[in-house]
DNA sequence: CTACATGCAAACCGTTTGCACCCTA
DNA sequence: TAGGGTGCAAACGGTTTGCATGTAG
């Protein structure tokens, strides 16, 4: 399988074993394709008949972020962490607080503004990230607002 | 003091009883001005010789929330959760990566850029958040950075 | 064959909850 | 005086870790 092998490559670049865990997981990651949680993963897992353990989910996690081929992030106040794969330069999210699903946003439109504050405030700006919230096509008929969410 | 009276205002308004702790964590958080973790405030409240308790901190912070005088916010992917004041409108964050230092970032670039993005996909955005990364004039030459925090 | 990966169970740590007592309105 | 607030200790839930075993290179 083509996939498989890409997968190898990656792994084997970083200086990381190629096991079946790793690959297991950048696969599914690769499938789904937005952030994910540590127990998605494990579920996912167990779904496609694969025997694992969350421990092993979490410390292979690990282990591909210092790699750099994941990045761990957190968003809406829940209590758990979600995991996504790094891609070529940054990306923004547009998230629904109903079903919590996530969107990516293509294009940036902070540009110019990193330098700006730079220069405004003496900071050195690394990044920045940018989430809009709100509810999408679905979930809207669900829930009527008036205001802006205290979580945003 | 005008201060408390202030205080006690806010929460009368908002039909919370007034009570030492909650006067005394929302004085705090005045003082402090900037997002801050619930162990923080108890040990403010530990230095300022005020007897209480962790779990009271998170009630009274709870209570606070739900009365829509404090919000709980999660950045850097720190395991615990800060809480900050509400203010009138939106509030950007400056955050420095070494010493965890926020600082408020004034205006917002984002002004007509939600309802581009209702346009385009469907969702309805009813807000953003907005996090710059990076190190701060102290900080900076702490830490030679090449690229991105894979954090950000 | 050796260093690194994994499974399992137990520890960890921020946060929440149950319950008895206390205090504001 | 009644109903909400507080302190204390124990529970909770996501994540991490120690240790014995397994496996890729």
């Amino acid at each position: 399988m083509n996939k498989d092998i890409l997968l190898q490559d990656q792994l084997k670049r970083t200086g990381l074993k190629t096991t079946r865990s790793r690959m297991a997981i950048l696969d599914i990651m690769h499938d789904k394709d937005c952030p994910v949680t540590a127990e998605e993963i494990f579920l996912s897992l167990k779904e496609k008949e694969y025997q694992t353990n969350l421990s092993t989910v979490y410390r292979t996690l690990e282990a591909l972020e210092t790699a750099d081929l994941v990045s761990r992030i957190q968003i809406l106040n829940e209590d758990k962490k979600m995991f996504a794969l790094n891609e070529v330069g940054h990306r923004h999210y547009l998230v629904c607080l109903e079903c919590k699903r996530m969107v990516t946003i293509h294009g940036c439109p902070l540009e110019n503004y990193d330098q700006h504050v730079e220069d405004e405030t003496g900071f050195v700006i690394l990044g920045h990230k940018l989430y809009l919230y709100g509810y999408c096509k679905e979930c809207r008929p669900k829930r009527k607002v008036s205001g802006i969410d205290s979580s945003c």
